[in-house]
DNA sequence: TGATTTACGTAGAACGGTGCACGAAACGGG
DNA sequence: CCCGTTTCGTGCACCGTTCTACGTAAATCA
């Protein structure tokens, strides 16, 4: 554990030295920073002086202790999930035309930690926080809602009252996913998820399942649903592959509920020798840029990240504006067909 | 532009309602939350019963502004670079062990952009940076390095003074690749980077050209010697890749600087039918997830990640705890060979 | 037992900002 | 010319911690 402190003592340029070098008070000085009412074009332009001469950058901890640190948080679930460059992006776009900055926590996929890190960013002091893929349940959420607003992407929580959810349709996607997989004629059609939608019925994966259920029902393919549930794990996962492509009773197509999935799935059918799609056919969901490259070839479903990025962000400037009514967007998915399907 | 402020005015539980609570003096709960000296049991108990009770967690930012924050601040290139995830989670277990909380700024290879984002993470109180393939010429770092400890991963500054720097030895990195190409028979191996070894010659990238370049001229391979070097870019560069592949005198080995140039290299290949290793051998640098995929098999250099992250932040924390003298450490990177090679 | 430590708890001044309340000019209308 | 408005700048009380300095009571020693 560390302990002692080392002699960085250079003496950090406050808003008092501004102010005396400036020959002004300590309000003047934070009136001009905040461009507030009440400054006339001498003052600013001495204070402004005095900034620049000394590179003042306030403190934004500081700040933060009364007035807003103009900082918002971001949650992300882990940091290699192919999902969230794109949403962080759209994110970034928005609030950096804002002159907003933005500090990032790492999560691990599990509601404890992920309460911890929320925790963290209030007790930092941001203004708003964005939540992306968070496993945390709805009460627990409401709860923090009621310190900081609060936009959560990529969970689907309708019935939130304090905060706003941003999502693409999953059920939707899902459905796009089947009618495509009956477009071509294949009837076995399984669903492969590692979630039991139970246990986070807002989770992306249950609704995926949601959505392959239904549109399994209406393309009257009741009888050939199946549902391949894997146990939950972020270590590799060949051994199960292997035994689930070898097995005897193999499904002529697979929908994974992620890319994340998908893509070491089409890696073991490669490796087994198994011809995608003449013998196995794979759509995955995400479309992360793994699946693009032309060994790869896996069909997956678009969610526009940036623009979910976008959204949130908006949302949340709007929360944070004083809007009080929750709002939970959906925006279109996409299916981009490639050589798997 | 976002400026009003809703009213998320839960009345903080403070070291002061604490304080009421226990009966005791603000003073005394902030020793027990220090655990400092001078704290008998009988007040410690009834501290951390009311602590308990109320749900309280101290303000980082208020305490930052005279103690310390107990939070490091990550920077990281992007969020979409291969290579992070395993410095993070490496990082990330030293720091949680010791009870540091982690904040991550996510750059944009730009020094400006970068050189903005720490100044924000010192501006949030940050004990300790760690500064993650930053692209800061190094008198800008020793310039931070006054204000707060600092410790750069991938970027070798090795005459730096006031920061640590935490690599692999890239130049050995790409000693092996070029053996490992002599010992297969190649001969005619081309150095594929997008960056000009000038701008920033403390980057991985021309290390790993300086690496390439001695050890060909040391297997008497001066002859041989070609550096591809592309227009830098963060845009998918099919077309680049399509003219290098379809050339005449397209060479017939080549070591990437990085997967994330060697994959869609590999990937153009694929769509143009060049067989791989047969008519072109791929090696890159970086040893990314997908690198191991079977229907991708690119040989590559792992870093260890995780152990980067490690070294890095044991590095930070004797730091911290008042080494002056600069450390800048080395280790060995490994080739795995798949089937590119 | 009296003198000296030692242990414990508290007051209060930082830290670096914000923003309200106030006063002093400058302005303008009757 | 007087008085009510604006406009501009300042003093100061916060915000939620840390930490030094200090007072008091208990424990130790001679």
């Amino acid at each position: 554990m560390a302990d002692g402190a080392s002699d960085h003592t250079q003496s950090r340029v406050t808003i008092r030295t501004v102010a005396t070098d400036a020959g002004v008070s300590v309000a003047a000085v934070s009136k001009v920073m905040r461009n507030a009412y009440g400054v006339s074009d001498a003052l600013r332009q001495k204070v402004e002086a005095s900034i620049e001469k000394l590179g003042y950058r306030p403190s934004v901890a500081a700040r933060g202790m009364r007035g807003r640190t103009f900082t918002l948080g971001v949650l992300l679930v882990g940091i290699d999930n192919p999902f969230l460059p794109g949403i962080y992006q759209g994110i970034e776009s928005v609030t950096e035309a804002a002159g907003y900055k933005i500090m990032v926590c790492v999560g691990a996929a599990r509601a404890q930690t992920e309460a911890q890190l929320i925790e963290q960013m209030i007790d930092n002091r941001m203004d708003g926080l964005i939540l992306v893929a968070s496993q945390i349940a709805g009460d627990t959420l409401e709860h923090y809602a009621r310190q900081i607003p609060i936009v959560v992407v990529g969970h689907h929580e309708t019935s939130a009252v304090g905060y706003d959810t941003i999502n693409n349709d999953d059920q939707r996607g899902a459905a796009r996913v089947v009618q495509a997989f009956v477009d071509q004629g294949y009837r076995d059609i399984a669903f492969l998820t590692q979630f039991e939608p139970d246990d986070h019925p807002a989770d992306v994966s249950p609704q995926r399942e949601l959505g392959y259920l239904d549109a399994m029902r209406a393309a009257g393919l009741a009888d050939h649903i199946r549902i391949l549930r894997l146990p939950q794990s972020n270590a590799p996962r060949e051994q199960d592959f292997h035994q689930l492509l070898t097995s005897p009773d193999r499904p002529r197509a697979v929908f994974c509920w992620s890319d994340l999935d998908a893509i070491p799935l089409l890696g073991a059918a490669f490796r087994l020798g198994i011809r995608v799609p003449q013998d196995l056919a794979i759509v995955g969901y995400d479309n992360s840029p793994v699946a693009a490259l032309p060994m790869v070839a896996l069909s997956s479903v678009d969610q526009d990240g940036p623009h979910l990025g976008r959204l949130s962000a908006e949302a949340l400037f709007s929360r944070m504006n004083g809007r009080k009514v929750a709002e939970h967007i959906q925006i279109e998915p996409r299916l981009i067909k490639r050589g798997s399907l």
